[in-house]
DNA sequence: TGGGACTATATGGGCGTCAATGGAATCGCC
DNA sequence: GGCGATTCCATTGACGCCCATATAGTCCCA
């Protein structure tokens, strides 16, 4: 299956347009869809965004419940309440509501990151410390993982 | 199939019409659906709106009792009884009852809110606070499943 | 191997159409 | 003949669609 990978940083123009990363497009093509499915990430200040892939890996979770159960509702009201399909142009750029701008901070440029199955869309002062973040992260796991004898497996 | 996904605030006019936000419509319209079958959500200030999907559910979900038996009819008071098919005027407005609007508190605009299947029609500043209180009960569930070993599609 | 043509991607802007909203006109029932 | 309800028309702002330009990377050919 084709995945999403490396990063790119685009502006939006006036209007409020962003190229999607013609890498991106290529991958949504194939994936038959037509748009691109977007929602607020969790708990992180960005915007999850795929296609039919994404939609539904949020349709199993959501599935697991029972039809007008209080959790599917519960569920349904969080994750497709908050999602949107954005259209796209004839040159593959799209227009992010404000509310996803509002959600990531973003105002005049985005970056997109691929995440495998799905990408996400940042504000690219915010992805480069978040990216700083994880480096450093990793960096320090490596340290650990190098003093030791045996294979890692230990968390923490 | 499609979906109701997002969500849309639109104002109430002098005659109490509501526009449906055209991306419903259009969903409403290849569902074969004229007009909008609504009533009021169970236990939510809220309304459930939709088109043959939501009947055909409500359908099958009072069908899995037996004929007679005392939980088919509370079911088909609840659902059956309470329920209204609006109609739309030819710009795709439609004019909630006074008991809808009673139900979910609603004065002078609404929140759309796409449930996959169905949507909702709320009151904004109490769909600001039940998206809230979603959003938090999703990511804490979410944190339990990220936990697991293996775990099913979680939303990053 | 170096240069030039070509292609594709990102970006900018103009314009027509549609959606949301407001109000007027018409029809119906009491 | 009122009065509410429904249908029709008007406005405005946003959005979709089209075309133009630039820049970079690629390919071809001398």
């Amino acid at each position: 299956m084709d995945r999403f990978v490396a990063n790119y940083t685009l502006r939006l123009d006036s209007k409020g347009r962003v190229s999607i990363p013609a890498p991106y497009r290529s991958i949504l093509g194939r994936d038959g869809f037509d748009g691109l499915y977007c929602y607020p990430a969790l708990d992180r200040p960005a915007i999850d965004a795929g296609g039919n892939a994404l939609m539904a890996e949020i349709e199993a979770l959501i599935a697991r419940y029972a039809p007008f159960s209080e959790a599917r509702e519960q569920f349904a009201i969080a994750l497709y309440g908050t999602s949107e399909t954005l259209k796209t142009d004839g040159e593959g750029r799209m227009i992010l509501s404000d509310t996803l701008k509002a959600h990531a901070g973003i105002t005049d440029a985005v970056a997109f990151v691929g995440l495998g199955h799905k990408f996400q869309i940042w504000e690219p002062k915010r992805f480069a410390s978040q990216l700083a973040e994880a480096t450093d992260q990793v960096r320090e796991l490596r340290k650990q993982l190098g003093s030791q004898s045996t294979a890692p497996g230990a968390r923490e």
